[in-house]
DNA sequence: TCGGACATTGCCCCAAAGGACAATGCCCGA
DNA sequence: TCGGGCATTGTCCTTTGGGGCAATGTCCGA
């Protein structure tokens, strides 16, 4: 699978010789000599990429950009490189959605089936993101009333039950229902439950850990 | 928080010692010698507990048993435990959903914390899993035809399509969505496109990992 | 101050869903 | 062979949901 692939390593030596590994591999590269240069340069999200990032750097550490990555709500799948076998910060950086964790020396049998792997999760990832994301912006296009209604009817409420407790009559009720629907983008209320349960489900995830978008 | 730790060492005496930790700890424990020791006498699910469970141990090994308990539907989490630093076994157990991986000598400071975040992600599990099976429990009361038309209802299909779909009358698909509405246990079209949606979720996750239970 | 976004309602009509009551036909295990 | 589960329909009536058409009132930023 055709990709790009970030190097964040302090060690430039180490840097250049991982980068000549990646092309022969047919990959894109972009090196950074720290995580706050890859912050800087936060590459665009245009295509499968993942980041190689040493564990052990000056400045932010490798887990430390994870979290930072995480944050920002980043899908870029992230395959940490370090310099000896710590079972606790694996479990750890695994556990916080980390693709894998790599010793050196890096063996390539490990190196690009890793590679691969994250490029293909990157894929699967940024479609989800995309589609939440337009799930989310449509959401955001709601005023405030017709999200109040978009709630309960979504709890299976029916229009006089909502009238009521909104303070206001059936045929209002039925008014916004009828923009939220519009704004939605759906024509029936199986799709509209689905897609608040959708919306709810990786909401849930993304206050989890960082391995939701 | 009070629960059970289930112990697997082909070791007697560093069973026996973690047996005696444990206990002191608060827990109650039950010690295997093997894998298919605590296969055979697999344990009843009363409460919240886990598994101390070490990699290399004769015949099934650790992440052999973990495999086995995940295709099994157990929620057990399992905790390993490994003579030695191994990230890439680390990384490949974590994956597949254990719960931690401590390396021998295991200090308290880590094995405490970690059998506590077992137990309690243990109970969180056995809601979930519980209310999961109650779900499916109702799915397969329903017939075929019941089914069939449980599924076009949430897909959003209205009455006469489904009708027409299915080859019958509308007032036929009437009497199987009341008796599906009755059977699932609900009473709104929402409440049922939401039961499907949380089934379709947790299938999909059940199919990728051994942690969806 | 004017136009636009938002919230609200009324009236009317049609389509769809929910149920009550009732009945028919098939198939299978006791 | 009989009872039960399952699938199917009919008729009739009520409740809900969906929309068209139209109008009013508030609030706010240009």
């Amino acid at each position: 699978m055709p990709g790009t692939v970030h190097i964040v390593d302090d060690d430039a030596s180490f840097r250049t010789a991982l980068e000549r590994r990646m092309r022969k591999a047919g990959y894109e590269v972009a090196t950074y000599a720290s995580a706050q240069q890859l912050l800087d340069r936060m590459p665009a999200e245009s295509g499968p990429a993942c980041i190689l990032l040493d564990v052990k750097i000056p400045g932010l550490s490798g887990p430390d950009l994870q979290q930072r990555l995480a944050e920002l709500g980043s899908t870029l799948p992230i395959i940490f490189v370090t310099g000896y076998a710590d079972v606790r910060a694996t479990v750890k950086a695994i556990k916080a959605g980390a693709e894998d964790v790599l010793t050196k020396p890096i063996m390539s049998e490990q190196l690009l089936p890793a590679v691969e792997r994250a490029l293909a999760h990157h894929q699967t990832s940024r479609g989800l993101k995309a589609r939440l994301d337009e799930l989310r912006a449509r959401l955001a296009r709601l005023t405030p009333r017709e999200t109040q209604v978009f709630e309960l009817v979504v709890q299976g409420r029916i229009n006089k039950q909502i009238a009521q407790q909104l303070g206001a009559t059936e045929r209002t009720i039925k008014a916004h229902r009828h923009r939220v629907m519009e704004k939605m983008g759906v024509d029936s209320l199986a799709e509209l439950v689905s897609m608040a349960e959708r919306l709810d489900v990786l909401r849930r995830l993304s206050a989890g850990n960082g391995k939701a978008d």
